[in-house]
DNA sequence: TAATACTTTCAAATACTTTTGAAAGTTCCG
DNA sequence: CGGAACTTTCAAAAGTATTTGAAAGTATTA
C-alpha cells in the first residue's frame, strides 16, 4: 500500500493579526499571574477555527513540545482549554473555552477567592493576637495594641470588601454577564482624562 | 561635650501579629504583582503608632540597607508611603499612607489601567487588521478572518469592561468609597458555597 | 503482541528577578 | 572646607521560574 503522507502539513505560520493578539493576551495573562504561554496558546486555539493539536500549537508558537503538552494541561485544569476528538485523527485535538465569563469566573473563584480567604483568615488571627494585648498593664503596649487593632481591622474590611467585589463578580458572572455589564454602562465615567 | 548613644536603640523586634500581617499583606502584595517585601514594609509602617527610619526598618525586616532603600523608594513612587520629618532628627522617616482607598486607587490607576489600555489598544489594532482581511478574494481567508473578527470583536469589548469596571472602582474609591461599599454590601451573596 | 503514533515527564539549561553589600554620593553642620 | 551621618547605586550572587529535549510512558491498531 502505499504510504502518502498524512496529507501536506499545512502552513502554520500565524497571521500578524493572531501573533499579535496571541502576544498581548499573553503578556494580560502574564501580569495576572499565569505563565505567559499559557495565554499565547490559549489566544492561538482561540483564534483558531478548529482544534488544533499539540503538534500544530507547538508550530504556530515555536515552542517544545514539553512546554505545549505542559501548559495545555494547565489550561485544561483551568477548564480553559477543552480537548476534542477529531473524527478519525488519532491525536488529541485542543479548543478554546469560548464562554469568556465563565473561564474568567471560573479562574477568579479558584484563584484569587482562595487568595483572598487566606488572607483575610490570617488578619483575623492577628486580630485576634493584638485584642488580648489591648489589656496589657504596660501603658505602651496597650496604646500600640490599640492602633494595630484599629489598623488591622481595616485591612481586614478591605479584604471582606474584595471578597465581596469577587462574589459580586462571580455570581453575576454565572448568571450570564448581563447585570454587570449594564450595572457598568450605567455608571459612564464623564471624564475624559486618561493620563 | 559626652557623646551618648541618641537613646538606647529600642528592640526593633516585630510582635508576632506584626510579622503575621507583614507575611500575609507581602504575599499578597506579590500575587499582585509587586515584590514582596514592599508588602512587608508597608505593613509594617503601617503598623507603626510612628515614623520609622531606613535603619529601623532594616531591622525589623532583616534587609539590606540596599533592599530597603530600594523598596521603600518604589513605595514613595507608588505613593503608598510618604517621607516624614522628625522634630530634631536628621535621618528621613517613613510613614505608610492611611487612606486605603486613596492608596488602592492610585496603584489601580497607574498599573491596571495602563495595562488595560495597552490591550485595548493592540485589539483594536489587530482588529482593523483583520477586517481588512475579510474582503481577500480566498474564500477560506475570508472565513478565517470572519472568525477572528468576531472574536477579537469579543477580546475588545471584555477588555473595555475591564476597563470601566476599573474606572468605577476608581471613582468610587475617589469620592472615598461610600457608594462601591454600599452597592456591594447591598449584593449579599446567598450561596455558601466555599469550595 | 509488536509496531507505531503520540503524550508526558523530568533533570538540566536558560532566563529572569530579587537581594546583597561595598563603594560612591549627598547633605548638613561646625 | 572637612567630616560625620545617612542614602543611593550597582555589579555580582542568590534565588525563582520557565523551557528544553531526550527518554519513558501510554494507547491504538493490525
Amino acid at each position: 500500500m502505499i504510504a502518502y503522507p498524512p496529507v501536506a502539513k499545512e502552513d502554520r505560520t500565524l497571521w500578524p493579526s493572531e501573533a499579535a493578539v496571541s502576544d498581548v493576551v499573553g503578556k494580560l495573562i502574564e501580569f495576572w499571574g499565569f505563565k505567559r504561554n499559557m495565554g499565547r496558546i490559549w489566544s492561538v486555539l482561540y483564534l483558531s477555527p478548529d482544534p488544533l493539536s499539540a503538534e500544530e500549537l507547538r508550530q504556530s508558537l515555536k515552542l517544545s513540545s514539553g512546554a505545549v503538552s505542559m501548559t495545555v494541561n494547565e489550561l485544561l485544569r483551568w477548564g480553559v482549554v477543552r480537548k476534542v476528538w477529531v473524527q478519525g485523527e488519532r491525536k488529541d485535538f485542543y479548543t478554546a473555552e469560548v464562554q469568556l465569563w465563565r473561564m474568567i469566573s471560573r479562574v477568579f473563584n479558584e484563584r484569587e477567592k482562595s487568595e483572598i480567604m487566606m488572607a483575610i483568615e490570617a488578619f483575623e488571627e492577628a486580630l485576634a493576637d493584638v485584642a488580648k494585648l489591648r489589656h496589657s498593664s504596660d501603658p505602651k503596649t496597650r496604646a500600640r495594641a490599640e492602633l494595630q487593632y484599629e489598623r488591622i481591622k481595616q485591612l481586614l474590611e478591605l479584604a471582606k470588601l474584595g471578597k465581596r467585589l469577587l462574589d459580586t463578580l462571580l455570581a453575576t458572572a454565572k448568571m450570564d454577564a448581563e447585570p454587570l455589564v449594564r450595572f457598568l454602562l450605567r455608571q459612564q465615567a464623564p471624564s475624559s482624562q486618561e493620563s
